[in-house]
DNA sequence: CCAGGAATTGTTTTT
DNA sequence: CAATTCCTGG
């Protein structure tokens, strides 16, 4: 198996078991390489498979490496701790719940259901929600639990900081009362177990000989932390990585943790993978003579032994829209000289250009699939539905309490739950648990519920997993609900596509892709396997023994047994529910699952990041979009933006199209753009172009369009969404835009440099209003991107 | 209490 | 433009 690599890749496989960090470009057979490993390390008997820790940043790579190792070794693959941060952290609280202070059906928070949670604490303590953005709350708490700090712990010194982390104090208590997690208090919680508690993590250090760290550079510094304490019995890590992948800086990703990485541990002991097998050599050295522009990397540079290949191809046009049928007309004639439309992918920087993308190819009949967007267990009736299941598990979970206490409707308005949660405050309970004290009309009808609740949860003992899941849709009045109402038929096979889900999912006796390990406390006789985590045992473990008579230990068993601590295989401990909950709340699942259809792959760049496809598409390739106007505040927003651009070119293989619209429908409004600054980046000898290069970009094409005029029918027959003029005027300021206006005796364009007595010499981007009302954007050489009242702004007209 | 329309507002990326 | 919140009449 170790004979196809090359020379570094063999290097990097058969390394000495010492820290080691693996430097891997794009398309550098990187997960070729840790799964080789994986299986050298097995195959040479230096460790056993239940040895390992292999640890990736998706589900789809966890199930990617389990696969191919399948493929490499006949081993049963079940049992391994092979996952996501979030799932092998899940496990371990399951496991050790009490230790970690948590209740045994915890329930995990998505983003969503933490956003909810925030604005109800927010409006229970009478918090300023205009003041203290929910949004920014949960950026917050977050941003402070990557750090690893809990409220005590997080400086404060200015009135608006100390307020947030008194929020961050109520939200975390709010979060024990109801035994609920969010994402971050997964990691961090584990952390804190590991660190505080020797006999678990002793037993966890012993028991991982070997740590292998997928896409490290997306790391945080909790999980780096997390990381370095599982490591500390003298396990080493490896470490694979490539810095110019790094593009999740924006939700704490720590780029930074590599080099420490190297300096404090790995000792220079770096393997660069720098032959690509992916892309020919016009797009493989555009991708370098791009990222060449950024700063403080780490240094490698990728090169291939296949051909130039065709040069990059980029188009310009007029409008968002005809940037999409170009694309289309371009799709077709690529299927029509034999190309799979599945290695086709259109890629975008943001979610909201699919729409025109996806209509223009509906339009020509060409399948696609849009990944990314709503998935599964988010549409709200998946959500419904699970909030019912949760309470089953833990009525006090206020969070699903909320969402279906009248859902369907049922006679329990506003004024009745706020009562509710008053009095659930004085007595600091649940909403459930008060419940029965609110009086009048409403009050009975929160019995009713309650009682409702209460019977499901009966029932749930006794109904499997799929039936429990259709007598709540049936009894909740979900099934009714969606019966009545119009767009109702979607939402109704959906929930027919839950109920299929977990027949499957308890059909897999493997929850969720990653079967927990779960430990138990025994009496001291009871403690008697030798290594029931051999691969053989995952297989007898389905046999539903109860749980804790199938004692598991492994080398560390020994410290396990005087600890009075034994693994058990988790599924026994695990309630189905409770597993198909995890599992709902970890992985969202695909948006539409329509398998095995041939269709273009649309996504967002951030999407298409470790996949590959003969034909790419990069579409938008505008300044403002890519790189996006919200990162050039600072510079290292700029570099993340072209690492982002970076992985974009990266993927393809065999032909690569940049795209770019000089104008683009965005929140229902025209915007002017120029071509992105990336473009002029890659030398123009890689590239080709289809439509004619703009010399003086985004010209007079503009000139002569009749703004105030436009402005003035916009006020006439209503605003610029075309809905009726409301008689007043305008509370916003009017919606045209062009690329020029007048203001006074200046005129200004888009394109146009302008100077400012403060700001220094820029470009317009983008205009809106006219006369004294007209904004710009304004794109400035030293201090970002500003919007400007040009009624207000001294502006000096310069050559662009 | 509730449904439906009007008004407002937020829009990068997401395990 | 779409999603959410606000408001009003039944």
């Amino acid at each position: 198996m170790i004979e196809k690599l090359n020379p570094e890749q063999q290097a990097a496989v058969t390394l000495p078991a010492q820290h080691a960090l693996v430097l891997a470009g794009a398309g550098s057979g990187k997960t070729r390489v840790l799964t080789t490993r994986m299986a050298w390390l097995i195959q040479t008997s230096q460790a056993s498979p239940h040895a390992l820790l292999a640890v990736t940043f998706t589900n789809k790579s966890a199930r990617e490496m389990l696969a191919r190792l399948s493929a490499l070794l006949p081993i049963n693959t079940r049992g391994l701790w092979v996952g996501t941060f979030h799932g092998l952290c899940n496990r371990m609280l399951r496991a050790h719940y009490r230790d970690a202070g948590l209740a045994q059906t915890f329930q995990i928070l998505d983003s969503a259901d933490q956003l909810a949670a925030i604005k109800r604490l927010l409006k229970a303590t009478g918090i300023d929600d205009e003041k203290y953005a929910p949004r920014d709350v949960q950026r917050f708490i977050n941003g402070a639990k990557e750090e690893g700090l809990r409220p005590d712990a997080v400086e404060a010194h200015d009135p608006y900081r100390l307020r947030l982390v008194e929020i961050y104090r109520f939200y975390q208590a709010q979060c024990e009362r109801e035994s609920v997690v969010d994402f971050a208090e997964l990691l961090l919680r584990c952390y804190e177990l590991l660190q505080r508690n020797g006999p678990i993590r002793e037993h966890y250090q012993r028991r991982f000989r070997h740590i292998l760290v997928d896409e490290f550079q997306d790391t945080n510094a909790l999980q780096y932390r997390w990381l370095t304490l599982l490591a500390g019995g003298g396990a080493p890590i490896f470490a694979v990585g490539d810095d110019d992948q790094s593009i999740y800086a924006f939700r704490g990703a720590n780029v930074g943790n590599m080099a420490d990485f190297e300096r404090d541990y790995a000792h220079g002991t770096v393997i660069r993978l720098e032959q690509n097998y992916r892309s020919y050599g016009h797009i493989l050295d555009s991708a370098n003579a791009l990222i060449a522009h950024n700063t403080a990397r780490l240094g490698k540079n990728l090169w291939t032994e296949q051909g130039e290949g065709e040069p990059v191809r980029v188009v310009e046009q007029p409008s968002d829209l005809l940037e999409a049928q170009w694309i289309v007309d371009e799709i077709k004639s690529l299927i029509g000289e034999g190309s799979l439309r599945r290695e086709i992918a259109v890629l975008y920087r943001s979610n909201a250009q699919s729409r025109v993308i996806e209509h223009a190819l509906f339009s020509a009949a060409i399948p696609y699939k849009v990944y990314g967007g709503l998935r599964f267990f988010e549409r709200q009736e998946i959500k419904h539905a699970l909030a019912y299941l949760r309470l089953m598990d833990n009525p006090d979970d206020d969070t699903s309490w909320l969402r279906v206490v009248n859902f369907p409707t049922r006679g329990i308005g506003a004024r009745t739950l706020e009562q509710l949660s008053d009095l659930a405050r004085e007595r600091g309970t649940s909403l459930h648990k008060a419940a029965p004290l609110v009086g009048g009309k409403g009050g009975s009808n929160l019995l009713k519920f309650a009682a409702m609740i209460e019977s499901m949860a009966h029932e749930a003992q006794v109904l499997t997993l799929p039936e429990l899941i259709e007598h709540v849709v049936h009894h909740s009045g979900l099934l009714a609900h969606y019966q009545t109402e119009r767009e109702g038929a979607d939402r109704l096979e959906n929930l027919q596509e839950l109920v299929n889900a977990a027949a499957v999912f308890a059909g897999e006796e493997n929850f969720d892709g990653l079967p927990a390990g779960r430990m138990v406390e025994l009496p001291a006789a009871a403690q008697a396997g030798p290594d029931a985590f051999a691969p053989a045992s995952a297989d007898t473990a389905v046999s539903a023994t109860p749980a804790g008579n199938q004692a598991a230990s492994d080398t560390a068993g020994a410290g396990m047994a005087a600890a009075g601590l034994i693994e058990i295989d988790a599924q026994h401990g695990m309630s189905p529910l409770a597993a198909f909950l995890s599992h709902a709340s970890l992985e969202a699942g695909d948006n539409q699952a329509q398998a095995g259809q041939d269709a273009v792959q649309l996504m967002t760049v951030h999407a298409a990041k470790g996949l590959e496809f003969d034909a790419v598409f990069i579409t938008g390739v505008e300044e403002g979009l890519f790189p996006h106007e919200n990162s050039l505040m600072e510079q290292s927003g700029l570099e993340e933006e072209r690492r982002l651009m970076y992985v974009a070119i990266t993927r393809a293989r065999q032909r690569l199209y940049l795209t770019l619209a000089q104008s683009r429908m965005l929140h229902g409004q025209t915007r002017y753009a120029l071509r992105s600054r990336f473009l002029d980046e890659i030398p123009e000898e890689h590239l080709k172009w289809l439509s004619p290069k703009v010399r003086v970009p985004v010209s007079s094409a503009w000139e002569g369009t009749d703004v105030a005029s436009r402005g003035w029918n916009a006020q006439r027959r209503g605003d610029a969404y075309g809905r009726p003029a409301t008689g007043q005027i305008a509370p916003r300021a009017p919606r045209s835009l062009a690329s020029g206006v007048t203001v006074g005796q200046q005129q200004f364009r888009i394109g146009q440099g302008v100077r400012h007595a403060k700001f220094g010499d820029g470009t317009i981007l983008s205009l809106s209003g006219s006369g004294q009302d007209a904004q710009a954007q304004i794109q400035f050489r030293d201090v970002g991107t500003k919007t400007l009242a040009l009624g207000v702004a001294k502006l000096e007209v310069i050559a662009a």
